[in-house]
DNA sequence: GATAACATATCAGAGGTCTGATAATATGGG
DNA sequence: CCCATATTATCAGACCTCTGATATGTTATC
């Protein structure tokens, strides 16, 4: 006795089992499967230099060129802080610029650099190549549901909704 | 002119439209997900003074009494030192006890005080009802399916796998 | 029993993320 | 024109999370 009860690693669920699997909360499924994701991104992006968060800024000032950081953050589900230290963090990898706004005092224009735009280019395709695994188990139909799902989930959670 | 473009806050998407509506990427719908729900979680722990990571092991540590702090972190897919932190702060808040290990002269006895315990099971009552909301806008047939992706996702993108 | 291999816990440092506070700029109403 | 309000950017502080390094304890091998 005094074993099989406080014996390290004995009897623990893996992911996908017990109350890790199909019967636990959907909750605890979402963070669960948000944080495996969020880590196998990271450790693709590593070798180019860049974190998931920066991939992500990197993006949106490509697609939203001459909005502000406040701008960038409000589409990104950010605060204003968070963008900026990410952008700091950029600015100092030489991968964004920050220059004066041409008509506007107060908000900065935001740029890539020409590494930067090399960079984004290459974690593109990383990125999108681990959007096809996650897709892998899905027949067309069902990744409808889990499309409509997860957009109705950031809908009805942001801001103070409810 | 010089309007229409670099002039704050137009023409941008909110969540739910253009490239954050269904055709986004599923990765990216995902952090969007993740990150709203996440952060409702946050808001409405924050009257009990906890925040989700400290949730998640106070539930860890109800859940699998006598087990490390490393096999919490192995159940949760985070690593021991960020457990490590959590902990601290929460028996810095006198929410969880640490005490030397009966059997095992390196682990350390992981338990809840009574505050923690009463604390957890507000706590609970909360994140449940959120999970319903998370539920609310699927069939029986299509939670059955978000159920068995989100389990595949974390399974398949856990580790190294891949 | 001594040693090697492994597990546990923690420190240090970096980056991300939040809240709260502060400073500077725009904009609109008197 | 002046001031109130709103927006933008940033600083400070807290917590979460990772990687890498270190110290200590356990287990297996010889």
């Amino acid at each position: 006795m005094g074993k099989g009860q406080g014996v390290p690693g004995f009897g623990l669920p893996r992911p996908g089992e017990g109350k890790r699997g199909e019967e636990g909360y959907l909750g605890y499924l979402m963070r669960q499967a948000a944080g495996a994701y969020r880590n196998r991104c990271e450790r693709d992006l590593k070798d180019l230099g860049i974190t998931t968060a920066q991939f992500t800024v990197m993006t949106m000032i490509a697609a939203y060129p001459g909005h502000s950081g406040a701008d960038l953050a409000r589409i990104a589900l950010l605060t204003p802080q968070t963008v900026s230290v990410i952008i700091a963090n950029l600015e100092k990898s030489g991968l964004v610029s920050r220059s004066p706004h041409a008509v506007h005092g107060r908000i900065q224009q935001l740029d890539l650099t020409d590494a930067g735009r090399d960079r984004l280019a290459a974690a593109r395709k990383k990125i999108h190549a681990l959007d096809g695994a996650l897709r892998h188990s899905l027949s067309k139909e069902d990744e409808q549901v889990v499309r409509r799902w997860l957009v109705a989930v950031a809908i009805d959670h942001g801001e103070g909704a409810n």
